[in-house]
DNA sequence: CATAATAAGTCAGTCTTGTTGACATTGTAA
DNA sequence: TTACAATGTCAACAAGACTGACTTATTATG
């Protein structure tokens, strides 16, 4: 199956099957490391990962529309209402009538919840840091290239916009 | 592209927020891509991602015992056992008692598992191949490392046996 | 103005997949 | 033999995803 080792010289524009199971395996592994953090501290409230990425894209773009979240989160209506219903009782998200469009409803943190947002950013930043600094400015470079290449292309467009409006 | 990106060449040493905050949307983006293939297979099925890592894993290492698929996968007895019976009702997976240890329970796909498993991983390793292709060799490699680096020091072991395991 | 379309929220029911607790079986050691 | 540990199974439950149907405001269109 195998033909040739990975060491010395092995073209990697010729993929074997091993080296991707290799990636594959390593996208399973990080991925539960990438949410092991924020997950101890969103237990300490009860919440759970849906709860975390509504407060990161909030915060990403304060005054969205349940719509856009809708969009970029890729769940269904019901499922992020119930989501946004314990953040507002908790009083860390705020829902404000659109002015525009009264049917709208913008969303944004309180104090409180850019308090929370601010926690889980640092612990998923902490270790993403280490293991940027670790494995060095170009492997930042290809980790980046090769995800973005991952994505399907709507996906990639919304990422895209994130980060221009994330100046 | 290479040793800086974005505007006027910011360091990658010098990490900032946006940087990291990038890295982190592109995980939560890229790792839906990396799963979307795989699920559309598996509802034909009526089976979930629970039942594609515990194939993917019992491919890897056959005649593993429930054991080390529970440390692998990091759930519960329970759960895992829940899957494990339907793909045994189902014929995909064959159990048969340890010889050295009766307590144990050693795991193998069927033929009929065998197929599901080449379908989802040749379905995953397409978009793999195709990002890999488009990012290029050094950027796999970058990839790899800062996955690496972001998994809990547990799973980078069992991570780097497999691979071991896998000749 | 009447009607359709849109944004948001809700209710009911289902499914996957995780959890805990109790229990059965097998193997080993006192 | 008896006690204990390892392993695997069963039952019940919860989070969080889903679909489908429905309501309420608001806006857009004929």
């Amino acid at each position: 199956m195998t033909n040739s080792n990975n060491i010395s010289g092995e073209s990697l524009l010729y993929l074997t099957d091993k080296q991707l199971r290799q990636g594959i395996e390593a996208m399973f592994f990080a991925y539960r490391g990438f949410t092991a953090d924020p997950d101890r501290i969103l237990e300490e409230y009860g919440y759970g990962r849906a709860h975390h990425r509504a407060i990161h894209f909030i915060n990403c773009s304060p005054g969205t529309t349940v719509n856009n979240l809708l969009n970029i989160l890729g769940v269904t209506k019901q499922s992020l209402n119930r989501v946004l219903r314990t953040l507002v009782e908790d009083t860390l998200v705020e829902v404000k009538i659109g002015t525009r469009d009264k049917r709208e409803r913008n969303l944004f943190l309180t104090d409180q919840g850019y308090e929370l947002q601010e926690r889980l950013s640092l612990a998923q930043s902490n270790r993403m840091r280490q293991a940027f600094k670790n494995a060095g400015p170009s492997a930042v470079s290809g980790f980046k290239t090769v995800l973005e290449a991952m994505m399907d292309p709507e996906l990639n467009k919304i990422y895209l916009n994130l980060r221009e409006a994330g100046k």
